[in-house]
Formats: C-alpha cells, sequence, structure tokens
DNA sequence: GACTCTATCTCGGTA
DNA sequence: TACCGAGGTAGAGTC
C-alpha cells in the first residue's frame, strides 16, 4: 500500500463527470491496484476513486488512471508534500454476525417459531421478481411468502407485495399469505403491511440463536 | 489526519458483531474524528470503520473507540510499524455532473424527447406520498407520470406505482398513464413494470446533453 | 431529528 | 459475466 500527501486537483469521467479544485489530499494507493483520494473528513468515503482493475500511467505531475470500463481518472500534482509505501501483505478478512443472512438459517431451520404448525418448503423460491425468502405450509396447508429482514421498513412490503402479487398467479399455491418478519418493525411498515393485508411477526436474533445448536454461531 | 500502519485485531460491536483477525492493517484517523481500517485491497471501503462523533481512549496497546450510538470499536495493538499526521485543511470538495437530477433538467426542457407531443406540466409534481418527477400531457391531452432514474430498477417501478395509485384518485388528472425513464433498465424493472402497465424508456444522458445549450453544463 | 431517496454506491451470491 | 439483493450502507435534501 501507497501512502501519497500532495496539493492536487482531480477529474474523473466514468460513470458521471466529476472535479475536484486544488487542495491538500490523501492518496491511497492499494496493492490490488485501486485508488482512493481521501480528505481529512467524511466518514470512510473518498472524495474519488479508481477500482480495480486499474492502469496507472505515472508522470510526474500528472498520474493518468484508466480500468477496462472506460473510466478514467486524471491527477493533476501541484507539490509532493509525502510518499510512502507500505508492505501490509494478505488479509483474513471480516468475520460477521447478525446479518440477515443468519436469521434466515435460524427460521428456515424452525419455521414453527413464526407459527405452529408451519413447515418448510423451500428457501429462496423463485419468482419471476426474484426469490422469496422462505416459502412454507401453515399447520391448514395454505401457503405463506416469508420475507426476512433484519429491519422491517415499508421496503421490505413493498418486496413482499410484488412476490405476492406473482405468487397468487400461480393456482398451485394461491391463495398465499404474505408474512414479513424482522427484529424490528417501523411503524410506517406496519401500517402498509396492514393495508395490504401481510401479517407482521418480530423475532429476536439472540434469542434464537441462544436455543440453536453451536455449529449456527460463529464466534 | 493521521495514519497508523500496525499489526492488530479488530472488534466491533452495535449495528451488527464483526471480528478481524490478527495482520498488518493501515489505520485511518480524520480529522472529524472517523476511523478506517484498510487492508491492502478491496477497493475502497475499509474493513471496518466508526463513523463521527467519536470518543477515543488510546491505550499503547488498545485503542477503544465508542460513539453516542453504542456502538464500539476495539483495535488490538500487536505492533506499530508506522505512525505519521499530515496537516491537509479543508477541502473545497467534489462538483460533480450527469446525475439524475441532470438527467431530469434535460428531459423538464424537452419532454418531446419521450414522445412525439408531450408538453411538461410541472416538475416535481406534488403527491401526498411524495413529488412525481415529471408530470406530462401526450398529445391527446391525457396526463403521463415521468418517474426518471440514471438506472431503473424494481424500485423505481415501485415508487412510480405509489405516484399513480394517489394521482388516479385525482378526477382533473385520470386516466394517468405512467412511464420510467432511465440510461439502462434492468430486465426484473421491466417484467414489473409490464405487469403494472408502465412504460419503458431508454435516454441517453451525454446525448441529450449535447443538444442543449452550453448553460445546462457544468464544465 | 426523522424520513426519503440517490449512489461512480460496494459487496457477495448465483445463474 | 451480468443480474440481483443486502448493507454497520453513507450522504444529501426535505419536512
Amino acid at each position: 500500500m501507497r501512502i501519497v500527501v500532495a496539493r492536487c486537483t482531480v477529474d474523473y469521467e466514468g460513470r458521471l463527470a466529476a472535479h475536484l479544485p486544488e487542495a491538500v489530499r490523501l492518496i491511497m494507493v492499494k496493492a490490488d491496484g485501486s485508488i482512493a483520494i481521501h480528505a481529512d473528513g467524511g466518514a470512510y468515503k473518498p472524495l474519488n476513486w479508481m477500482n480495480p482493475p486499474n492502469t496507472v500511467n505515472e508522470d510526474p505531475e500528472c498520474w493518468t488512471v484508466t480500468n477496462p470500463r472506460g473510466e478514467k481518472l486524471v491527477i493533476n500534482i501541484a507539490e509532493i508534500l509525502s510518499d510512502v509505501s507500505h508492505e501490509l501483505g494478505g488479509d483474513p478478512g471480516l468475520r460477521k454476525d447478525g446479518v440477515e443472512a443468519h436469521l434466515q438459517e435460524l427460521l428456515a431451520a424452525d419455521p414453527s417459531v413464526l407459527e405452529e404448525g408451519y413447515r418448510l418448503v423451500r428457501r429462496e423460491y423463485p419468482t419471476a421478481v426474484g426469490p422469496v425468502d422462505l416459502l412454507c405450509r401453515d399447520a391448514a396447508g395454505a401457503a405463506v411468502a416469508v420475507e426476512v429482514k433484519r429491519r422491517g421498513e415499508t421496503n421490505g412490503v413493498e418486496q413482499l407485495s410484488r412476490y405476492l402479487e406473482f405468487l397468487n398467479a400461480d393456482p398451485a399455491l394461491q391463495p398465499v399469505q404474505g408474512m414479513l418478519v424482522a427484529e424490528e418493525i417501523k411503524p410506517q411498515a406496519r401500517v402498509l403491511a396492514d393495508a395490504r393485508g401481510i401479517r407482521c411477526k418480530v423475532v429476536d436474533y439472540s434469542a434464537l440463536r441462544g436455543t440453536k445448536p453451536e455449529d449456527l454461531r460463529l464466534f
């Protein structure tokens, strides 16, 4: 990884066009060829960047970075204040716990948590507008489409509505009920779900996880 | 801006839980208090980060970063390889051209690009569920609600559907047609739009811009 | 402050 | 490879 601090202007042409007037900034060049230009603020997002793979043509006063997608970044360097490199080596990577996928896993393993008698038909049940998280049958044998979210928002209701629209066109399934499952459901999502006849179910990830065997835990 | 290169492990507890095994990484501390931990690859996104405002408790071997939202980042430092600071100063900021707003501007200036005979009624036409990008009348005088996107996805179709639902409740307008306009329209969005009776129209920003007067260009 | 929507989103999974 | 959905989305604008 190479870290350059320089007074520079930057121009990007690609998915849009963008320009940075002259100022002192940090230029980060990673081993995989990605380039990011940072100001001293604005959280982790750089002002400008190029994703790999890149080709860099480095003149003393002008770096021209291009990639196969036809994007181009031009850095005009007025003054270099620092230029150092470090060998970082590979990274073992990040391990996450508590995302939607884990919640979906737990619910697929035991859908009766959602309601007594629920049985799983399939995870990621396909429709023309995308896969439903869980397709279940209730105790009476009726189909239920389940959308799993970490946080239930109107988005999730819309998504589930789309699926139901298409699932209910299938004579083998209809009528299909909808159920939005999340650790937390926003009031607006609840109102919309009610209006659409979709049920809401709040679950607790850590509680579910506590009742499950060790092999579903990451750490 | 402070740049530390160190062999470290990192643990985050907050909106989820995440863990990084020991490796050499770059830690970027910005003037606004944001912290980002980078590996030597993976585009511009850091492995782990904390957005401001943060409180940092810096022991030699363990940094504890907390914020008011109850998130916590713990960096255990095994070895510091480099630790430097640079004064960057403020940044004049980025100027962009080619985002959705510009596309909307061009189409508002000449809606006949969408279809022969289209006239603009209003930009950002208000409804109870938010403003429609463009409200037009076609050659026959019928109302058309236009949603403008850079990339047309199912989201955009949902958004337009909501507007149409409310617009069609207005006797002065109904019946209102829907049109999704974008530089690129995804297959799923097309399927959904068809199912809802919404038309799709692909436009080219740079071509439109080329036919427009100078004053709509930023640089 | 909460809500809404855009984004050069990034990233991972999958067909 | 392209498409699709999740994200600790971040960030900007509006109310």
